[in-house]
DNA sequence: AAATTACATGTAGAATTCTGCATGTCAAGG
DNA sequence: CCTTGACATGCAGAATTCTACATGTAATTT
């Protein structure tokens, strides 16, 4: 049950809607978690019903912002520090990186891992723009140490890449 | 639909049973995508129903090993090559990671990323020996570049478990 | 002024995954 | 011989997640 903590963490953050908080999903915590709006809602309702966060604004187009309560960020801290965190990843990029170098010919490892690599150097940029846009902001930034890890391991992850399509049979005829 | 797609390329490296898969699951592929016996047992059924994987050796204990057909084969190619990933990930550790250097009090915030950093060593060492074991065996190795992967992301992780650890403010009183 | 895009929230049903239970075999150690 | 643990497979019901549909508002562009 961890949509429930990840939507508690963003929270704690700052206060957001649940719009804002399906786009924070998509970006800040697009390596940690999936989640659609169609998850958000009910989970804000839910939470609501426990009494773990309350609406601290409502604004334009019926739109709602949330806040953590007392309850819901002892919550957090609970689980933060008592539970000991379930490791299983779901990762579907992972498999197929797990499985490009070994089991295609090296004409379609090539097209997996080419796109793989092109991913990570555009997810990359985006990361560098968060990163920009909160320095630029100063002070707080929220997200700084989560980007730097992102970035950190979309380092890695290119490196790797670079070296299995090196690592691949030369194609003999093309050469681009 | 991944753990179809998990399932297959596992097969594609070398036939196993229902529960040498599972325990692949939880060592190998552990990074990428979770499963349990419950779901893959049903899922071989369904492969076996389409065509794509069939049972090759029957063994002790009513055992049965599986491997991939041409049909399975062709569908794992088409899979990773044809069908671009889904990102979308999910990783309870990575959204711990993301709350614990900024919402947790420093002696919360220690704990949660000194357990996490303790399970990155113990993780590493499984890794390692993976990656031993293969080597002895020497030849094929097919999850030598899963490995590699693994271990190199470890590596980061570790260091930024460190690098936030030292960031936190120096605990008053002990200094273990 | 009209059309498009981004904002904003919601529900229903299908698919997937998880937890817990259930059953039985084989090998090794006491 | 009896017990324990690893091997081996399976099901049922609950929980979670996904896909698709649904509706409406505010700002921007044409």
């Amino acid at each position: 049950m961890s949509l429930r903590h990840a939507v508690l963490g963003l929270l704690a953050m700052e206060p957001a809607t649940g719009y804002e908080l399906t786009r924070k999903f998509d970006v800040s915590l697009s390596n940690a978690w999936h989640a659609s709006h169609s998850q958000i809602y009910p989970e804000l309702a839910k939470l609501e019903s426990e009494g773990m966060v309350e609406v601290v604004a409502t604004g334009a187009r019926n739109s709602r912002t949330w806040a953590l309560t007392p309850v819901g960020r002892e919550e957090l801290r609970r689980w933060m520090v008592d539970v000991a965190p379930s490791r299983a990843t779901r990762d579907e990029s992972a498999i197929r990186i797990f499985i490009a170098p070994r089991l295609l010919e090296p004409a379609d490892a090539r097209i997996a891992l080419q796109r793989d690599l092109d991913y990570a150097v555009a997810h990359r940029e985006i990361l560098e723009e968060i990163d920009e846009r909160q320095r630029a902001a100063g002070g707080t930034a929220p997200f700084a140490p989560a980007v730097d890890l992102g970035l950190r391991v979309n380092q890695v992850m290119q490196e790797w890449l670079r070296d299995q399509l090196a690592a691949l049979p030369a194609e003999p005829k093309s050469r681009r």
